[in-house]
DNA sequence: TTCATTAATTCAAATATTTAAATGTTTCTA
DNA sequence: TAGAAACATTTAAATATTTGAATTAATGAA
């Protein structure tokens, strides 16, 4: 993982509704879908769109189609090779 | 470690030159000095200035006064809260 | 096919961040 | 004490981000 990588994770997670967003996917470990995201916090429709969409092109979200429904889940992978790299700059 | 203090690590880590910081910072374990900041990277004093302070303010580095410099080393603790909070968004 | 639902996109306004040039502060040394 | 060195702060300009209103696109159901 190369330093801009690290950057866009980083740039992904900085922002307390996108914090949010990401706890609530790991409290609804099937998935979670955007308009459960919209009821749960407090945030407008496009605005959540755009935070999903932030989470999404950092690799932290993976998105499934559902019918007319998206279904987002936690890309454990990449959250964990964050957190090696985030290690890794310990002495 | 709440959401608050999340996003602000997380800001600090989002930007390559800071990234790069850290990195150096891990390599020189005695501690850098903010002199070296600036030949390592290609950035103006000021701009090292304004990295290295946001840093800071994240808790991310320790500034140590010596004489007229300033050695800058990583707060292991804070770095090893914030990946234990990325850990707990797993499943 | 038509309507309703879900979610993405576009646009604009407000705010935040990044960067460098100029300047200021602190501390060491002669 | 005067000058130099190390670093911080201020300011301004360019750029990026956040947010909501309005709109659009896609899918499912009647």
């Amino acid at each position: 993982m190369d330093n801009k990588k690290i950057e866009k994770i980083s740039k992904a997670l900085s922002d307390t509704s996108r914090i949010a967003i990401l706890q609530q996917v790991k409290k609804k470990h099937e998935g979670l879908y955007c308009a459960e995201v919209n009821d749960l916090l407090d945030l407008t429709q496009p605005s959540v769109s755009h935070h999903l969409k932030q989470l999404v092109e950092a690799d932290l979200l993976i998105p499934e189609k559902e019918g007319r429904n998206l279904k987002y889940s936690l890309n454990q992978k990449v959250l964990d090779d964050y957190i090696a790299c985030l290690s890794s700059l310990k002495g």
